[in-house]
DNA sequence: GTTCGACGTTCATCTAGATTAATAAATCTT
DNA sequence: AAGATTTATTAATCTAGATGAACGTCGAAC
């Protein structure tokens, strides 16, 4: 485990890179994505402090990750090169309740995400946003916040136009 | 806990069920899924034998689920009124491994589904559940395969025409 | 302060997929 | 097996959102 500062812009993580990471933001917020064979980035989500990003699909395929990690804004991180859960090394009862505390918001976040993409139009999905992340709207470049949504960037900003 | 025999077609759970329920799939098919405003249904996801249903985000904002759930073929499930993990009695260390492999797990495919919702076209997506659900494949109408893959059942049909 | 590149907006066009509807095929019921 | 119901196919039309391009705005770098 290592803690690391790194500024606005920096890539922490390329795609196939050696190891699989499950990095801890401590402070400032990060972006993690995947580009397609067209160059388009889509946001797969977003990493406020407290929040922690790891690549569950690699690491259970025991293969590298394809996404991109950078940062949104300066921030402070730790960053832990084993798996998560099951490879921690099994100390108290308690660190295994709080995985799966963890785990479990995580799959909630998901399963909602997933509905979402699954039913609601772009403004819908807008909106929502705006109710569940109400603190990161402002922090990150609204053009990530539409590739996150599934959206373009221009569409986006038509929404925004017509309130 | 108890077991149960349900037949196909058979709804097990409606939306706004009293009860936080998880599904254990001892033999057959079950089908998770929402209906919108337009009373159009989107399945969130399949569960053959050894599969586990559950409404994460429900049991996390600890309110009831607006999934329906029913049988796709004749099933024995087992159903537990419980929350998954940390509402289990805390057994075996064993146990608790196995429950995080399964949120790992699960993770995994939901992370998987998202990148292809946002980034995938709708042939891709089939071409891509052919080959991760090979199995499902054959035992599901065509129509909820459309739904789960985010496309209306006519461009699922017009897709396969073309091959 | 000026320059430059990134970002947001606007608009004109295009298109993947939705919608609607009609038909054919498969499946269930008795 | 005949009828009834559900599912799949096909085709014509429509539309939400994509695409491509031009333009204004802002903040960072010099």
């Amino acid at each position: 485990m290592k803690i690391l500062r790194v500024k606005k812009g920096e890539i922490i993580q390329l795609p196939n890179a050696l190891k699989h990471n499950i990095i801890f933001v401590k402070k400032g917020l990060l972006r993690m994505y995947v580009v397609d064979d067209k160059g388009k980035e889509h946001v797969y989500m977003f990493a406020p402090e407290g929040w922690t990003l790891s690549d569950f699909s690699a690491i259970k395929e025991n293969r590298t990750s394809n996404f991109f990690i950078d940062a949104i804004e300066n921030s402070l991180i730790e960053i832990f090169s084993k798996g998560l859960g099951e490879e921690l090394p099994k100390t108290t009862m308690e660190l295994t309740d709080q995985t799966i505390d963890l785990m479990g918001r995580r799959i909630a976040t998901l399963q909602d995400r997933i509905i979402m993409l699954l039913s609601y139009t772009a403004k819908e999905r807008y909106q929502q946003f705006l109710l569940t992340y109400p603190d990161i709207v402002n922090r990150v470049p609204q053009k990530m916040i539409a590739t996150y949504l599934g959206v373009t960037p221009q569409a986006l900003s038509k929404i925004r136009g017509l309130k």
